[in-house]
DNA sequence: TGGGGTTAT
DNA sequence: ATAACCC
């Protein structure tokens, strides 16, 4: 057994931020080789979502519109990658390898990890405990100079090797480049991993703490300060982040509920005591499409049929059973694409859970049923509609009881890959 | 601007 | 059920 740290003294925690380097189009040049050297785009509708690097140096960014990019650059391949199998999958592998090192995994996005090493950095504090040579690996942010003496130091030294590892397996194992932050909370790392770019890793000591948070020239590049705190934040002045440092909290509070005022304002600081929570399996299937126009009430129909089949093979993968189902809309709206969506929820009757994980028992066309109902809950199909996306999900998964559990749940690991999707 | 995810209220 | 956040 082994004393936990919390119990010893106040060590600093050591966090690693692991981010693969443009995820999906590392996935499509490992799926094609021919595509390496070339300048690659993935394309999700009318819009490039990611690139590799020979695409970046030519001028294409993340998220430009397909017609700038080929504008950019005629030479541009694009893939289309809307269907997200391939990066869910390979996305689940990394998360596992890193399981592997350490059970405090947390998954944001397909293409980050926040790993809590502070355990692994302990042992070979206790193990080496001679003053044997210890070297960082990777940057260290602001070539800041190593305090050898500096107990923190030496654990985020450590922290380095231990990022510096992870990659090395990522990279051995899956074929994968990424970026590392290593420092004292998730906040930072994840800041100081995107210091020097692709495929490099970056340490962050406590010294350089504020130079780091005070880099950032606006407040919405602060993870955890999104797009509708920052007007709000506007309004009141707030542009930068030694704004933030410096406005009264009391008024911040009454501007934006305590929990928040709080818990921004210490993340103006660099501080973040947020635990990195294992992720385990998905808490949630979707799968959704947009388009320019769905309009009738077969349309609606025939769009749910298409995306059942690909999210019902994902459910039957993992084993679980979901008890809930829902269904999101977006109407067509000029002003403002994103905020109009609504959904209808609804439980799944229980009689059609239990034929979720059987073969070739008909799931689906009771599940149209409901789907269309929880629709027309939304919009009254005697009036004229325009739909431009369409998304099903399924939650509130459950294990089966362990009296009829078959060989899939049973064997199955703790971060199954879940797989199927996609249009 | 896509096609996903999470947690809080 | 929505609203906020993340990629």
């Amino acid at each position: 057994h082994s004393k936990s740290v919390s119990a010893r003294s106040a060590a600093c925690r050591v966090i690693a931020h692991v981010d693969l380097d443009c995820f999906y189009a590392q996935v499509e040049m490992i799926r094609n080789p021919e595509l390496r050297d070339k300048p690659l785009g993935v394309q999700q509708k009318y819009i490039v979502v990611t690139c590799n690097y020979e695409a970046r140096k030519l001028g294409v960014k993340k998220l430009m519109s397909v017609k700038d990019a080929r504008e950019k650059c005629p030479q541009l391949i694009l893939v289309n990658g809307e269907d997200l199998t391939p990066y869910r999958e390979m996305s689940y592998k990394v998360t596992e390898l890193l399981g592997e090192f350490c059970p405090l995994v947390e998954r944001l996005g397909f293409d980050e990890n926040f790993v809590d090493i502070t355990e692994i950095v302990e042992k070979r504090l206790n193990q080496q405990s001679g003053c044997s040579r210890v070297c960082v690996s990777g940057h260290v942010y602001n070539n800041q100079a190593i305090n050898l003496h500096d107990t923190t130091h030496i654990r985020l030294v450590i922290g380095s090797q231990i990022a510096e590892e992870f990659r090395e397996a990522i990279y051995a194992r899956l074929g994968l480049t990424g970026c590392a932050g290593v420092a004292s909370n998730k906040l930072l790392s994840k800041l100081v991993s995107g210091t020097f770019k692709p495929n490099q890793q970056t340490v962050l000591l406590p010294e350089s703490c504020q130079d780091l948070i005070r880099s950032l020239d606006h407040i919405q590049k602060v993870p955890g300060i999104g797009y509708k705190t920052t007007k709000r934040l506007e309004t009141l002045g707030v542009r930068n982040v030694c704004d933030l440092q410096a406005f009264p909290s009391t008024v911040l509070e009454k501007e934006l509920g305590v929990s928040v005022a709080q818990r921004i304002q210490k993340l103006s600081y660099g501080e973040d005591d947020s635990p990195v929570t294992p992720t385990g399996p998905p808490q949630s299937f979707s799968d959704e499409d947009s388009f320019k126009k769905c309009s009738s009430e077969v349309e609606v129909k025939e769009k749910i049929e298409e995306l059942l089949p690909n999210l019902l093979d994902r459910i039957h993968k993992d084993g679980r059973q979901p008890h809930t189902v829902r269904l999101t809309i977006r109407q067509f709206s000029s002003t403002d694409r994103w905020f109009n969506r609504e959904s209808r929820q609804c439980p799944i009757p229980p009689h059609l859970i239990q034929k979720f994980g059987k073969e070739s028992s008909n799931v689906i066309s009771p599940l149209v049923d409901i789907l269309m109902k929880l629709f027309r809950k939304m919009i009254d199909v005697d009036l004229p509609f325009h739909l431009t996306l369409l998304s099903v999900c399924f939650s509130n998964l459950k294990d089966l009881p362990s009296s009829k559990r078959g060989s899939i749940g049973f064997y199955l690991k703790q971060m199954s890959p879940p797989s199927g999707s996609g249009k």
